[in-house]
DNA sequence: CAAAACATACACCGATCGGTTTCTTCGATC
DNA sequence: GATCGAAGAAACCGATCGGTGTATGTTTTG
């Protein structure tokens, strides 16, 4: 035993890393390697590297979501809810590590939007802004369609200057969702469920 | 005489349409082959496909700007002119051929930021950082270093929405923009050069 | 203990990678 | 018309690409 997560587990997580560190042009052996896992097996648990790459992209929408949104039973208003989204994001753009979010990495560098990886990057960015947009419900806001996806646009736009490693100014993110949602009349003393 | 440009040229023009449609990993033989030029002459105009990368991008820029930028005798009201980039991202956005900012797509694909690519990458997103900048100083903004951070960030922001090709909504960029305008208290009445 | 199932390492496939070299062809100069 | 340099086509280099086949264990199962 040399380790008590499965080949697929290893793989997955391996990937995962990879691919978000040194792109998807990493070859197939050095990922085989990463995980201590045989090319033969990998290519026996997925019929191929673009299939490893659309799972291991879905395999992160989980923990990377717990990474960002708020828990179900955190109370705080709608507003900082959504802010606080802004706020984690911005910590981990300090972290160095951070190279803007791997759902919109990885569909840039496959650039064709049919393939597995695009569709669930797709995804990923949908369920996003479907947060939002509960979120500004829950606040009673109007057209919390457009603003679910302006607040997702600046989510990714804070990401691109993790990207491109712009000067790092905190809170910048946070600063432009809060007068985003002034702008709308999000306010803190909005009760949550107690939508006009 | 196959061209009246010069080699360099074409195979400058042939990179920056390949890197940006197919990403930076299309091949040297692809890319002199496209360019009608020798990998032989390719290899003797530049050090090494790395340059060529960084090059091909930085020859990008004034062409980009130039689609951008509203030209220095428009004209219209600071807000006016910092809205149009917005309007401009918008309609290319519309057209199915834009996977998102040229820059960030390519820094992206790079992951490592010292690289000469980033390099100019990084010097672009400031010199619209800039344009921005200047424009709210001429409409008397308070905190333009700021903002002008955030419009470029919503800028971005609307590039990764076209990245991972969401529902085209139009205009969603040019809204968010206007909000944070208003919120700032940058009006069209407001002459240029004329900052209280 | 034997048999079947599995996962490993590793050679191998044709194709392509970035980069170099050789040879040829062409056009300008004297 | 002979000479020279620039540029093109293409072979070549070792390395790596995604993917497959084989042969050797190592477990699990009966």
């Amino acid at each position: 035993m040399k380790s008590q997560a499965t080949s697929r587990e290893r793989l997955l997580e391996a990937a995962s890393e990879l691919f978000y560190r040194d792109g998807v042009s990493i070859g197939v052996d050095a990922l085989c390697k990463a995980a201590g896992v045989s090319k033969k097996s990998m290519y026996q648990l997925f019929r191929s590297k673009d299939e490893v790459i659309a799972e291991s992209l879905a395999a992160r929408g989980p923990y990377y979501n717990a990474l960002l949104l708020p828990s179900p039973d955190d109370e705080r208003s709608p507003r900082e809810r959504i802010l606080s989204v802004f706020e984690r994001e911005d910590e981990l753009a300090a972290s160095n590590e951070y190279f803007g979010c791997p759902f919109v990495s990885t569909a840039t560098e496959l650039k064709n939007p049919e393939h597995p990886g695009s569709v669930v990057a797709r995804h990923f960015k949908q369920a996003l802004t479907d947060f939002f947009r509960a979120e500004l419900v829950r606040a009673g806001a109007e057209d919390a369609d457009t603003l679910a996806i302006q607040l997702t646009m600046i989510f990714d736009g804070a990401g691109a200057r993790a990207v491109v490693r712009a000067q790092p100014l905190r809170n910048v993110g946070v600063q432009l969702a809060s007068t985003v949602l002034d702008a709308a009349g999000v306010r803190d003393e909005q009760l949550a469920a107690h939508a006009r």
